[in-house]
RNA sequence: GCGGAUGUGGCGGAAUGGCAGACGCAGCAGACUCAAAAUCUGCCGGUGGUGACAUCGUGCGGGUUCAAGUCCCGCCAUCCGCACCA
């Protein structure tokens, strides 16, 4: 499977081919090697663009989405790919998301679905909220505007409930690595130990979080976040209010980008007449506030050790705080006025009564059973992934099924009124307010609670895009289904998906998403599978002739259509496969694209060499076998550069010797369908070889015909190549190490301490 | 700062520790042509040499090895994520 496409306006990039065509190739070959395979595609239709199109254009988002799917289908049928429309889906139809909104009641009725007033991310431009990972560099991931916070009340999903489900999910699948180290550090699961500390002459404890709790005697100060609750708690206790709340006004002022990206230089306030008491030993150290330490995260205070930890030195350096070294390093040479030792590997416990002596990692775990048995602390694990903010202001999305009750508060729709359709509005223009266009529509809005009856109100927002494409991959099982989101059998029978392809982009969003969603399905019994996704692969962007990312800007835009026209699609499917390494990115090339013609054209006149000999040499034997076997491990590798190499190399054979066999011929064009499935479908009805080739064999190799019998290798003095010499594969080193010796008879002219023979590789004689 | 990747001819890129540069592009020369395009043939890392050949060469500095683009240690540069997560 590869990622279903949003349907833009501007038609097909010419990117999409890239993934679309490696893995058609897999989907064509396996099929001839008599797998059932399931190619599918579909479109991911809702979305803003269509929406803006359509507010900016007058037409309906519905209009604008049939038209670029229209468009989109053609492009990619021009192309050739196996896909198996039959099962093709579209997120917008309404008989598709009904499931969606469906496993939404799952998960409300779960509990995983739950309304929170919270600070969001407001994008200006787009006048909607975004969840976190949309916010890129402060700015909205899609139009680049400027993201501010926006107090409102949101519909939030549980995803941290899978957090650490979702990290051990990751240890029965097959992704490349990078991709499950970015899941792992996008969910930031940290283990360490929440602390206790009393607050002087008070009854309240200051609740931190720490992953070094094995430092706790090295504590100076503390610092809270300027939105902690005991600021205001202890107002009146507070000596220098009017310095708070200057500081907590401008850390307010500050958006989440100034705060984290820029304001590297501490800030701080130390909170006068309030200090606390280190619980291990008696200490009475002060409080800070400072906006280095986050509301959202942990208890949103923190202990300072500014001996050991980076950000606790710089403010103390700033504010001339107290230091105490309670970790020494392996050599005794730490100097925490110079940084702080952060080092957890080598270092030794000091200054710490009981820890004293220990490593870290034993410290720590000391500590923590310290503070359990004394009642001032626990273990904790934190995360740094937050629940999924999963409302949107927007007409063209999935409605939330949900009904606001009076009296019964938010109450799901009963599942036999799913789908709950899209009303035709007028006008879908976002608005200033922060509510959903829906909102403007009162008869659709008023309706009736299904728990008492009485007057309520619809939900008006919608669900972001990532909700069509949590679950898709389902769909394609069973695509017609009107009893469930796919039938048990078809579940079973597909999942996992074996193998999925899609944009590194798609890492911590899509992916991370889905899996949620699937995980959650299959505790409900409704999948089969732990996983969706068996296999992650990833491909490299493509880039402009410039090796800039493409972009109507920069004017460096490659149209796949303007391609097809002139060389043909089967010459795009060639060149996207033989342009670089799968997962790297690759610069466009026009005058590379023409080299694939040729090859491709080279392939066709081979027809003017065809011989009605047959095995007339043990050579070219050797060459097909090696070349089945090459094409056909690099096919699954995602090495097609090297398996289009290969046939190059080939055909290369061919000409030089003049002359090319029917059976030579035949496993040539069935080597290269599924790259270039047209041309080889016409020559194989040309040559009469009969049926389909597409419904043909894979080509078989015999590992035994791939060595060579002779072979050439190299004669080297001291590791460097003075000739080389032809012998037989199976020559023992007593034979060819005196002919190596022969053929640089005239060079060996010292001692030769040591005569070295690789079997078939090369001689190497050592002389001093 | 943290994490990940990448670094090889003029260019895109090949190389289970075993002849670096496969394959393609561009370029040069020749054939065909009135001519051009297309096509075909040959050459094509640097330096020296008419030449066989010699010598240097895979970002930089060390190391292991008979042998290193590949393994180890230490750097540099570029790209992509993440980023005050205690």
């Amino acid at each position: 499977m590869v990622e279903f496409p949003y349907p833009s306006g501007q038609g097909l990039h010419v990117g999409h081919p890239r993934p679309y065509t490696a893995l058609d190739i897999v989907a064509r070959k396996r099929r001839m090697q008599g797998y059932n395979v399931l190619y599918p595609m579909g479109w991911d239709a809702f979305g803003l663009p269509t929406e803006n199109y359509a507010i900016k254009n007058k037409i309906h988002p519905k209009i604008v989405t049939k038209n670029n799917v229209k468009r989109f289908k053609e492009q990619l049928q021009s192309l050739g790919y196996s896909f198996d429309w039959d099962r093709e889906i579209n997120t917008t139809d309404p008989e598709y998301y009904k499931w969606t909104q469906w496993i939404f009641l799952k998960l409300f009725k779960a509990g995983l679905a739950y309304k929170k007033e919270m600070p969001i991310n407001w994008c200006t431009s787009c006048k909607v909220g975004l969840a976190n990972e949309e916010v890129v560099n402060g700015v909205c991931e899609r139009c680049g505007s400027e993201v501010v916070r926006k107090v409102k009340s949101e519909w939030m999903l549980k995803i941290t409930e899978y957090a650490d489900k979702l990290i051990e999910g990751l240890d029965s699948v097959d992704y490349i690595e990078k991709v499950k180290v970015s899941q792992k550090n996008w969910i930031g699961r940290s283990e360490g130990a929440e602390v206790d500390f009393t607050l002087k002459g008070k009854e309240d404890k200051l609740r931190v979080y720490t992953t070094r709790p094995d430092t706790l005697f090295g504590a100076t100060y503390m610092v809270v976040s300027p939105e902690h609750p005991y600021i205001d708690k202890y107002k009146d206790e507070i000596t220098n209010w009017d310095e708070i709340v200057a500081y907590r006004e401008m850390a307010a002022k500050k958006s989440d980008f100034e705060r984290t990206e820029l304001a590297k230089d501490k800030t701080g306030v130390v909170l006068g007449g309030i200090t606390a008491v280190n619980p291990v030993n008696g200490k009475e150290i002060p409080i800070w506030i400072s906006d280095y330490v986050l509301m959202t995260y942990g208890t949103g205070a923190i202990m300072a050790v500014p001996a050991h930890d980076d950000r606790d030195w710089e403010f103390a350096k700033k504010f001339n705080l107290p230091m105490i070294q309670v970790v020494e390093g392996k050599d005794g040479n730490v100097d925490i006025n110079e940084a702080a030792f952060t080092d957890v590997a080598t270092g030794k416990l000091i200054n710490s009564e009981f820890l004293n002596g220990l490593e870290v990692k034993d410290a720590k775990e000391k500590m923590k059973d310290f503070l359990e048995e004394k009642g001032i602390g626990n273990r904790k694990v934190n995360y740094k992934l937050r629940d999924w903010v999963f409302s949107r202001q927007r007409y063209w999305g999935e409605p939330i099924p949900i009904v606001n009750c009076e009296k019964c508060g938010y109450v799901p729709i009963d599942e036999s009124e799913l789908p709950l359709m899209l009303p035709d509005v007028d006008s879908y223009m976002p608005t200033d307010n922060g509510e959903s266009p829906l909102a403007a529509m009162t008869d659709w809005v008023n309706t009736k609670c299904p728990c008492c009856g009485g007057p309520a109100k619809r939900e008006t927002d919608t669900m972001p895009q990532w909700a069509g494409s949590s679950w898709y991959f389902l769909r394609y099982t069973d695509p017609k289904n009107t009893e469930a989101l796919a039938s048990p059998e078809a579940l079973k029978y597909w999942l996992p998906v074996d193998w999925y392809n899609g944009g590194m982009e798609h890492t911590t969003l899509h992916l991370l998403y889905s899996r949620f969603w699937h995980k959650f399905l299959y505790d409900n019994n409704i999948v089969p599978t732990p996983e969706p996704y068996q296999k992650r692969t990833s491909h490299g962007m493509i880039l402009g002739e410039n090796n800039e990312k493409m972009s109507k800007s920069r004017g460096n835009v490659v149209n796949p259509d303007d391609i097809v026209n002139e060389f043909g699609a089967d010459t795009l499917r060639t060149y996207e496969m033989f342009i670089g390494a799968f997962e790297l990115s690759a610069s466009w090339s026009n005058d590379g694209v023409k080299g694939c013609r040729r090859f491709l054209d080279r392939v066709w006149k081979l027809q003017d060499i065809l011989t009605d000999e047959e095995g007339y040499s043990k050579e070219m034997e050797t060459k097909m076998h090696q070349t089945i076997k090459k094409v056909s491990s690099d096919f699954e590798n995602l090495k097609y550069n090297t398996a289009i190499a290969a046939m190059m190399s080939l055909i290369n054979e061919f000409y030089k010797v003049g002359k090319v066999t029917k059976g030579e011929f035949k496993t040539l064009i069935t080597l290269l369908n599924p790259v270039a499935p047209h041309m080889t479908e016409e020559l194989w009805e040309i040559m009469g070889f009969g049926g389909r080739l597409y419904q043909t064999s894979w080509p078989e190799y015999d590992e035994a015909k791939t060595v060579e019998s002779t072979v050439e290798i190299a004669v080297q003095i001291n590791g460097k190549t003075k000739a080389t010499l032809a012998i037989n594969k199976d020559d023992s080193k007593d034979v060819v190490i005196p002919k190596a010796k022969e053929v640089i008879a005239d060079k060996l002219t010292g001692n030769i301490i040591k005569e070295i023979y690789v079997p078939g590789r090369i001689v190497n004689i050592v002389m001093k």
